[in-house]
DNA sequence: AACATGACCTCTC
DNA sequence: TGAGAGGCCATGT
């Protein structure tokens, strides 16, 4: 049921932070919560929502993992590798690949 | 108002 | 290095 809005205060915040991860760079769901103020498992919950134009694939597990359940992981994996991530199996090195908001 | 759920994270063995 | 258990906290019923 919807609750009126579209979608919550939250949610909007971590499309507004999502939105912003430039191509090639990734963020972790706990960092996203960092920045919006709450916990990993509710930026899972907000992206679950998937807003069309939502870069969603740059948001991964923490250490470069996959945290997407089902045939969309494949789909984010394809989504990152086209933008230049590297793989190594079925990680990648997530240091090297986040997004530093600082620079 | 209370209970169950979840695209997670961190600690321990 | 890898696997398991606990903790968190907003959302929906």
């Amino acid at each position: 049921m919807a609750t009126g809005r579209g979608q919550t205060t939250l949610e909007r915040r971590v499309y507004g932070v999502v939105r912003r991860i430039p191509s090639g760079r990734v963020l972790s769901y706990g960092d996203v919560g960092r920045l919006v103020g709450t916990g990993p498992r509710q930026v899972g919950v907000a992206l679950r929502r998937c807003p069309d134009g939502l870069p969603w694939y740059r948001v991964v597990g923490c250490g470069g993992v996959i945290r997407t359940p089902g045939e969309t992981a494949d789909v984010q994996r394809q989504h990152l590798m086209a933008e230049g991530v590297r793989f190594r199996g079925k990680r990648f090195s997530y240091a090297a690949y986040r997004w530093d908001q600082s620079r």
